[in-house]
RNA sequence: GGAGGCGUCGCCUAGUCCGGUCUAUGGCGCCGCACUGCUAAUGCGGUUUGGGUUUCAACACCCAUCGGGAGUUCAAAUCUCCCCGCCUCCGCCA
């Protein structure tokens, strides 16, 4: 949810913002309009309200003195207000549903609205993205003389992913992690807790399951919905990130303002339906049902918000290069945002055998728009208001794998590790097939 | 899953039996002012949150808010019902 005064001040901004994120420009207009409505039905109720507890308050001390001395002048004056309250009272219930009503009206119509976008974000549709920079160079394995094999090939080979019985376990997109996979998984886990600790993160482990309020608020209830899993029997959801449990972790409280910014570093199992993604990264585990990952996710003012941003992208790089991977970063566009997200930066990591950059990591920042939904405020100077919170993905771990074991590869199947990994695996310095 | 207890505006707490100045008591904490070499102590005042009216703004005023919802009533923190959460004990369990 955004500022919804700005609907009477500024309504023009909101229609910029739906227009270039390619959404329902006259959604603004409706609200307007439901607003106007849901104030002028609880003026009504207010005042409606006010002259009914003006009359209660005559009629209880009215009926203490009867009590004590009847009196026919009074018991006259006491019958009368009782009509009037009585009516009143009928009149106050129409008010009262009719002003429910109109706020839900409102509401509904808001919860459509997404978070209005930065004007720094290229407009324009998935393909409309602006590339910040490069960082390392892709090998070139047609100079090393051999043709890379795909992560499937190499995890196949040393027995690290098995996604055969994986389908035969769980259908198609869940897979094994097994001894090394699983033990890079490991590693990776603690390297990326050891960073994130560094840069005042608070480790967290989160829950997978969450109610609807969690989903609604974080905003994954709207166009993401398809690919949320829902678990009817308990009106629960799997979580598709741990940014879901993290950022309702403070909901309905307000933090005062010397306790910000909040850093964690959530970790947890992400669960995702890849409905409309058929026939998409079929083969190995680009794009899956379930994976774990190492979520960054803070809380601060509204103002150091975009600065958070930018440190989010670095945390994101730093560890991306400490993997030795060639990747690049891009600045997402307005129509490939997702609803919470009013600017978002990707880093894509070099994959050699699709001669492509796939995305790795995203942090988006949300602004004050889960932070409404989740009545998440800040206490400062200026009193009591939303405040802003950001999410970085610090490591995904199969696209993570992806990377790392294909860049990384051997022509004998080996693979190379990456410096910084290999204090968590013993000091290793290669996988290699078992003879 | 069973039995019992509890849920009040940051924290603790009074009020709930028996509905009506509850406009929710008191303490702690916090903020402001006064006093004071400084601090402490003391005194006075303020301190839930949200919506709205008015206003340049502030002040002021109105409404809602006692875990959530529904109901009874002229009137609900207080009575009734449903739900949620926490605690204790029992059962089951990684």
């Amino acid at each position: 949810m955004i500022d919804p005064s700005i609907l009477r001040t500024d309504p023009d901004s909101l229609r910029e913002s739906q227009r270039r994120r390619g959404e329902d420009v006259t959604l603004i207009d409706r609200l307007v309009e439901a607003d106007v409505a849901k104030r002028a039905a609880g003026l009504r109720f207010d005042e409606l309200r006010s002259a009914q507890k003006e009359i209660g308050k005559q009629i209880g001390p009215l009926q203490g003195s009867l009590k004590k001395t009847p009196d026919a002048a009074k018991q006259a004056e006491l019958d009368a207000l009782m009509a009037q309250a009585s009516t009143l009272a009928d009149q106050v219930k129409a008010a009262s549903a009719e002003a429910d009503e109109m706020q839900a009206l409102a509401d509904a119509l808001w919860l459509q609205v997404s978070n209005v976008v930065s004007l720094e974000s290229p407009v324009g549709g998935e393909a409309d993205f602006t590339v910040i920079e490069h960082v390392g160079t892709p090998r070139d394995f047609a100079a090393e003389g051999f043709e890379p094999r795909d992560h499937l090939d190499i995890g196949e080979i040393l027995d690290a992913i098995d996604t055969g019985r994986g389908a035969k376990v769980s259908g198609s997109r869940f897979f094994y992690l097994k001894g090394m996979g699983a033990q890079l998984e490991f590693a990776l886990l603690n390297l990326a807790m050891q960073q994130a600790a560094e840069n005042g993160f608070i480790p967290m482990i989160t829950p997978s399951l969450v109610l609807p309020s969690a989903m609604e608020g974080t905003g994954f209830l709207g166009q993401a919905a398809e690919n949320v899993y829902r678990v009817e029997s308990d009106d629960m959801y799997l979580v598709g990130t741990s940014e879901v449990p993290l950022a309702a972790y403070h909901s309905d409280e307000i933090i005062d303002v010397a306790e910000l910014p909040l850093r964690y570093a959530g970790w947890s199992s992400c669960f995702r339906r890849e409905a409309g993604s058929y026939g998409k990264d079929t083969r190995g585990i680009i794009r899956v049902h379930q994976f774990d990952k190492v979520e960054m996710f803070v809380f601060t003012t509204p103002e150091e918000a975009e600065a958070e941003h930018a440190r989010l992208l670095q945390w994101e790089k730093d560890f991306i290069d400490a993997l030795e991977i060639p990747y690049r970063v891009i600045d997402v566009a307005t129509g490939d945002l997702g609803s919470s997200a009013a600017r978002k930066f990707d880093i894509e990591a070099w994959i050699p055998t699709q001669q492509a950059y796939r995305e790795i990591t995203s942090t988006s920042n949300t602004t004050e728009f889960q932070a409404r939904r989740l009545k998440i405020r800040l206490r400062d100077e200026q009193g009591v208001r939303p405040l802003a919170t950001l999410n970085g993905t610090l490591c995904a771990m199969p696209r993570i794998i992806v990377a790392i074991l294909e860049n990384h590869q051997q022509p004998d199947g080996s693979v190379v590790l990456p410096h910084a990994l290999r204090p968590f695996l013993g000091g290793k310095a290669a996988f290699t097939p078992r003879a």
